[in-house]
DNA sequence: ATGTCAGCTTCGAGCTGA
């Protein structure tokens, strides 16, 4: 079973590179993240033409998130429990049907919460203690459960070309990495470090600054495995030719396999 | 040295968010 994740940035401006890695790569389900479209204006036949089940939880103008799915999928659930005021449009959840496994899978746009300090950032925290609740949560089900997005955090210092310059940044500061850690902690894997290690490694390049053409991006874009998920574990990688295309995302799309 | 992009509002440039 492969499952990808991929920040589009915009449904809209994604209508051609967005099918094109889906011809090419091929997995059995996608997780998007930042579709910036209500669920009626998402173009779902798009998708449903190649095979795919589409499952939405948009919003208007920002964020929103979706699974593509070329397996079965059952209990659809919308939305990171354990705030009922919150309504940015930001988790979703599904049962996959593998040929051996279903797997519980996540997909997840988390706040990037800057500036720092402020309302934002103290939105990302919360939201960072209502996942660690949720993933305590699936956990304790002994299921094969993937949590995959865009986390908007970096995890250590080797996950930035420059490091200094996200010292400060909501998404490098300790309080940050804490809470991102105190998830990991639980019992997670994360599948890209279970597999590669060392500096180098990307999946968010700005579009400002020639940040591409230098190579100065980070490693934001994460899959957290349960136990029994990363038993599972056949690869991951992450698909970083896709930044250089026309009109490509700033984010590229990381993906995992599966034994189920 | 500097350098962007996407979507919304409401027709087009300025704002927000990243």
């Amino acid at each position: 079973m492969k499952i990808a994740s991929f920040n589009i940035n915009g449904i809209k401006a994604r209508i051609e590179a967005l099918p094109a890695w889906l011809d090419e790569a091929e997995p059995d389900v996608a997780l998007l993240q930042e579709i910036k479209s209500v669920d009626e204006n998402f173009p779902r036949e798009i998708f449903e033409d190649r095979g795919y089940t589409v499952e939405t939880h948009g919003q208007k103008g920002f964020n929103g998130v979706a699974i593509l799915s070329k397996l079965p999928l059952e209990d659809v659930s919308r939305g990171l429990p354990g705030d009922p005021e919150d309504e940015q449009a930001r988790w979703i959840e599904a049962t996959v049907i593998g040929d051996k496994t279903a797997v519980r899978v996540c997909g997840l746009y988390l706040p990037n919460g800057n500036p720092v300090p402020g309302p934002k950032y103290d939105y990302k925290l919360a939201w960072m203690e209502r996942l660690r609740l949720r993933a305590q949560e699936l956990l304790a089900s002994e299921e094969p459960v993937v949590m995959a997005g865009d986390y908007n955090i970096i995890p250590q210092d080797e996950d930035a070309a420059r490091p200094e310059v996200w010292a400060r940044d909501a998404l490098a500061l300790p309080e940050s990495r804490a809470a991102f850690r105190r998830i990991l902690n639980l019992g997670f894997t994360e599948a890209f470090r279970a597999r590669t290690q060392g500096p180098g490694h990307f999946t968010f390049w700005d579009y400002q600054a020639g940040a591409w053409n230098k190579n100065d991006g980070i490693r934001i874009d994460h899959f957290l495995l349960s136990p029994q998920a990363a038993d599972l574990l056949t690869d991951c990688q992450i698909d970083k030719d896709i930044r250089a295309r026309e009109k490509p995302s700033d984010h590229v799309p990381i993906w995992i396999t599966l034994d189920a």
